[in-house]
DNA sequence: TCCCCATAAATGTCAGACAATTAAATCGTG
DNA sequence: CACGATTTAATTGTCTGACATTTATGGGGA
């Protein structure tokens, strides 16, 4: 009864390797494979599920991408199942967010908003778990912010290290993977921004402002600086847009 | 003066299928590639990098499972560059959160402040931009909480629709993207948890709460609820763990 | 006892072939 | 000349078999 081989359902109509992949991806996924456990030799894969080694192997490439197994050559060697680490975490979602933002079409704005919603998230949590390295990190990044004829790139990395160590703060670290991965994915469009030293004033300001408030422990102070920084970091967006639009429009011809 | 092929250098002592698929990515992060451009054949790509087709395929599917590309078959087939859709994204956001916690070592209490810090975060973008179809489906979520005898599952996923109705509200795809992936990689931990009637009572109350302030575009007040719903949930977490832990040391012999 | 080496097991890589699929070119016919 | 059926070519999907490389293990000799 059960048409077993042809199968025209579409159950199914994937590559055999993509169709492995799911189903040893579904053993991990459901704990029935655990961490370091030591998956089959590829000989005994492509054995149970009847197909060669070379599509055992794509299928096991498959799930290494993803960081769900590790191998070891040799003899005891074999696929393990990994253990995810933070910064592989990390890794994975930055690339993830820079793809959905870049390949997307995803506006500055609704990138930027998104991100400071979450950071404004951490806020609290930070005001009540921040320690003096914390803080000390923050003030370093602002000394280093305030150099006059700094890149436009040194200048983004020192930010993304101000907040980051903002977000570290609240002592939770899945809160500042989440984080690092939205201002990791943000950079490629953070970086068609051009920074005029007006607006670098700003912003360093505001950084101060926030450190000083986070060293006071007052969540809502934060809050609201974060929240100031949200806009004019909009407004600085908007006005480098213009700009390239009218560069763009101008020069040629 | 550079070494060019032995390299005891630790540059890339990674295997070649997946420095190939580095090289790739590289190109499709940098934008050299772009969405829908085509790659190379199977057959270019092991002349171009001097190995053996199956070699370039293992690359390819490493990439393909990270979303990065897709194949066809048949002439003017190929790989392509791939548009990284918000469905796709959001899942694979969920496998590595499911995998950072379930794998990692991460205790409820940590993933759970992150949680609903982030949906803090979200707060004030939802009680701005909420339509009138989040309310009607939070509170269709709420009327299905409400009857008695759910089990645990459906209540959780309810509960789950629930939140994403609010965050939703924020109109921002990036943000529902990041908590989608948050609220969805604590399932596993989620599931560990009995409510017990009395607790799943408290949990729609302030359920009900956050619904009404989110209509009154209250920002403040959904914080509030929202921070209290955090505190519920996480001493009904430890009521729960210290449940198991009598059964497990009780029960036995 | 300790060190060196052969062995075996496993992954990594290669070469060549065939099957399946699909778009496009070709050809035949009205 | 136009249009539809057929052939063709390009490309991925899969298989087979082989060899290279790495690494733990055990045995033999100093």
């Amino acid at each position: 009864m059960p048409d077993n081989s042809k199968s025209q359902q579409k159950t199914a109509e994937k590559d055999l390797s993509a169709q492995i992949a799911q189903a040893i991806r579904d053993a991990i996924l459901s704990g029935d494979l655990v961490a370091d456990d030591r998956l089959p030799s590829e000989a005994e894969l492509s054995d149970t599920y009847g197909v060669s080694r070379p599509t055992v192997r794509e299928a096991l490439k498959r799930l290494a991408a993803q960081s769900l197994i590790r191998t070891k050559r040799g003899a005891s060697g074999g696929a393990f199942v990994h253990r995810l680490s933070y910064p592989e975490a990390y890794s994975q979602l930055a690339t993830t967010a820079t793809l959905l933002l870049s390949l997307n079409e995803v506006d500055f704005a609704t990138a930027c908003r998104a991100r400071f919603a979450l950071e404004r998230g951490c806020a609290p949590l930070s005001a009540q778990n921040r320690s003096v390295d914390h803080l000390a990190a923050m003030r370093a990044e602002i000394t280093r912010q305030s150099q006059p004829g700094l890149s436009d790139e040194a200048f983004c990395a020192s930010d993304v290290a101000f907040h980051r160590a903002l977000v570290d703060g609240a002592s939770n670290p899945v809160l500042s993977w989440h984080l690092a991965g939205a201002v990791e994915g943000m950079q490629p469009l953070m970086n068609m921004i051009t920074f005029r030293n007006r607006d670098r004033a700003e912003i360093v300001a505001l950084h101060i402002r926030i450190t000083d408030a986070l060293e006071a422990r007052d969540a809502a102070l934060i809050d609201q600086f974060l929240n100031a920084l949200c806009t004019v970091t909009l407004r600085q967006a908007e006005a480098s847009e213009a700009l390239h639009a009218q560069k763009n429009s101008g020069a040629p011809i």
